[in-house]
DNA sequence: AGGGCTTGGTTCAAGTTTGAAACAAACCTA
DNA sequence: TAGGTTTGTTTCAAACTTGAACCAAGCCCT
């Protein structure tokens, strides 16, 4: 079979996504490191976990949230743990479970550090894009990622597409 | 000056693109770290070099083009050249530049992996995307982009808008 | 020519991420 | 209920990233 290589509007579109995603990312990271100590993720995990029933979570259920891995979030956990961010408490029904608990002085970080981080996202993001381009960047986000949720849903396959074999590379 | 907090338009775009992006580079990772056993950046460095006239760069320009720190492209180019993949050369005209020259075996890798990343960056990317869709994620993306770059061109400024001080936190 | 500033690149330590392996508790199923 | 599998979480080593510090070499100015 042979290789369905992208056209040039894919080319373009492509590498402007992944420059801007690595532009946006770094700008922010570096932000929030600067006036809240923590990277991106980190500041994520607490916002997550303030907007949740009684300000806790199950790992499980925070990591499927982020979208990132168990291993990853016991780490970050742990470092806020340290930091007094977040209390990691046992789960009375299910023995295996722990479960990351905002703490006060957590919650104030978060409420402090808010304002700014909104202030970067909107001056970086919002205020460049229109109205429509802000619905667009939402259905293209979910279409992308809809199709990346079922991975771990995805029924057995002995032909999966990205395991196929091997001249204009893309980035 | 009071916050202006994201509408629950832009808090779902937000949240919609930080999955997307997330989940998207992680599967083009695993991708190509399963495929051509390194990272998608490191992949990025060969696609950019194999482009480049006698497919060499110097150091800063290829950071420039990828949107990374010169920090980190000079571990990358230190591993991948102990790989055998790049070749560090000297500058004629200027004594402290270093130039990243693609090998022969590197051109290969990269021709090799090219089919199966860009199965991959379709199937996850443009076969769920709209021909307009396409569109607009460029021009989303140029608008961020743009506003990011000028990062190191922008002037002197005591009041950036990211470094102000501090509640519906957004992710 | 002799500073002094800027630029190109690397180095280093500290922090983060990855993926596989290890554990333990929960859940079958015979 | 014993044994085997699955699920929730952590651990560990190796790989990667970050930012500040450093070293040269080029530049500029007098």
């Amino acid at each position: 079979m042979t290789t369905r290589w992208l056209t040039p509007e894919e080319q373009r579109a492509w590498r402007a996504y992944i420059a801007a995603s690595l532009l946006l990312e770094d700008a922010i990271d570096r932000q929030l490191q600067q006036d809240a100590g923590m990277p991106h993720l980190y500041y994520s995990i607490l916002s997550v976990l303030s907007e949740s029933p009684d300000r806790r979570l199950r790992m499980t259920d925070l990591a499927e949230r982020l979208k990132i891995t168990r291993s990853r979030l016991t780490y970050a956990v742990t470092r806020l743990e340290k930091d007094g961010m977040v209390r990691r408490e046992a789960c009375r029904y299910d023995k295996r479970g722990s479960i990351a608990a905002l703490t006060d002085e957590g919650f104030a970080v978060l409420e402090r550090a808010a304002p700014g981080h909104v202030e970067t996202v909107r001056s970086f993001l919002f205020d460049r894009l229109s109205e429509e381009q802000v619905g667009q960047l939402e259905e293209i986000s979910a279409a992308i990622a809809e199709g990346l949720q079922e991975e771990g849903t995805r029924p057995a396959s002995d032909d999966v597409p990205w395991r196929r074999r091997a001249s204009s590379a893309c980035s």
